[in-house]
DNA sequence: GATAACCAAGTTGCCTGACAAGTAGGAAAT
DNA sequence: ATTTCCTACTTGTCAGGCAACTTGGTTATC
């Protein structure tokens, strides 16, 4: 967790990024005290020694994620860490096999609690969508498609039916972020081919118990699809 | 959600925030489309009316977030939506009694599956661990104090035996946000005295189920003692 | 004419120096 | 002793400039 990776693309950390990993070390590390005032940018620029702009670069990416508050003429000083109100979930590298496993079983939770709440607060018109986009996967598979913009619209429609910004936040970057790999992963869409109609079926079960506002019926039939597309997923890592 | 609020106090943002916000409008909007390149920084820099820096600094926080990528001597460019590796939980005003709800079900979400999975990774020192802080809570209470410290660690003990870093920092986080809030929304402690020896019990049918490595037990442990927690907390918010 | 090497314009990364705006603590005046 | 004021310090912002790198066209070479 404290390797810092720029994404897919490894690209040399700029001074700025340097800097402020470093500054972040101190704090998490509780060297930097909450409350306790940060070295001037004019010292920190001589102790890392780079320019001034750079720091304050470096100081920007903490007050972002509300770790420093800055008073123009005091200083910087160290957040209150129950004060603190952005939460960042950085996946570094999807290559590590953990790490996936980790992400999904986030995932998992997620969605499957989401659904729950989706069948309890679902209106009439969230039915309508999620119903037009299970139609959609299901032409998708007559026309002999992998289906996965369909799968993932269907999620979407589940999701936002939750009504809770945060839900539909988290599991649309989740989401994407899995099936983006997957997509990436899976060098023949062949063996794909025959479980599609077992993914529908699935749908099929968390929409029905969506329908007649079942909640522990929705989590269960959610849990068992992202069992499964668990598994499925497991297939295209060990072939 | 639109809106992106400075924390608890509200400093007038700094010109590269608003940039910053500006610029995060084009793309999450879709008028700046992924894999298009942004402006120049001297372009910004007119549009805007400010200077290099101040742009260097808002395009600094896009990056941080994963939204753009930039390539010395290139440009900066839109992410692929697929690639962003890092998600923002932005908690504006914990004020809003809807935020706070939606934050709480989250909250529930997560812990739940991490109790879950507590119960089946557990090791014997994980169990170790959070018998003691069961313990340590139960001394608490016959000191007749409030015992949030406590029941703080007893939670973290048991996020930390699913060995999974994201439910470790993403309920460290939501919990000390919650707990934060409950401290200083309530005037009177005394209200919450005579509800500890329930909590307690509940801590208790928690560690049982997890004792014996029952996952549903510990996941509808849980849930009844979550559900319970935010009806205590109702109280606080509806007296 | 096709290909390769090269060059020049443009762009980001980083720096120095400077001034404005705001803060905090002590000095001076009451 | 209290209040007012002032000065040093710190952050916010700007201007200008150079180095490192990319890109596309131009030129030289075969």
């Amino acid at each position: 967790m404290a390797t810092h990776s720029r994404g897919i693309i490894d690209r040399a950390p700029s001074l700025a990024d340097t800097v402020a990993v470093r500054l972040r070390e101190e704090i998490v590390s509780g060297r930097l005290r909450p409350g306790e005032k940060l070295p001037t940018e004019q010292q920190i620029s001589e102790t890392y020694g780079v320019s001034r702009p750079t720091v304050r670069e470096a100081i920007g990416r903490l007050k972002h994620d509300g770790l420093v508050i800055t008073r123009q003429g005091a200083g910087a000083f160290v957040a209150d860490p129950g004060a603190v109100s952005v939460f960042r979930l950085d996946i570094a590298d999807f290559s590590n096999r953990e790490e996936i496993r980790n992400i999904v079983e986030l995932l998992m939770a997620v969605e499957a609690s989401a659904t729950e709440h989706a069948a309890v607060r679902r209106t009439e018109a969230d039915l309508k969508a999620i119903q037009t986009q299970l139609d959609a996967m299901q032409q998708a598979i007559i026309r002999g498609e992998s289906g996965v913009d369909e799968d993932l619209a269907f999620h979407r429609a589940i999701i936002e039916a939750t009504s809770n910004p945060f839900f539909r936040d988290m599991s649309d970057f989740l989401d994407r972020r899995v099936r983006n790999f997957i997509r990436t992963a899976r060098t023949n869409t062949a063996r794909l081919a025959g479980l599609t109609d077992a993914v529908q079926a699935e749908h099929q079960a968390i929409f029905n118990a969506i329908e007649r506002r079942d909640a522990g019926g929705a989590r269960n039939a959610a849990e068992t699809h992202l069992k499964n597309a668990a598994q499925r997923l497991a297939l295209y890592l060990n072939p």
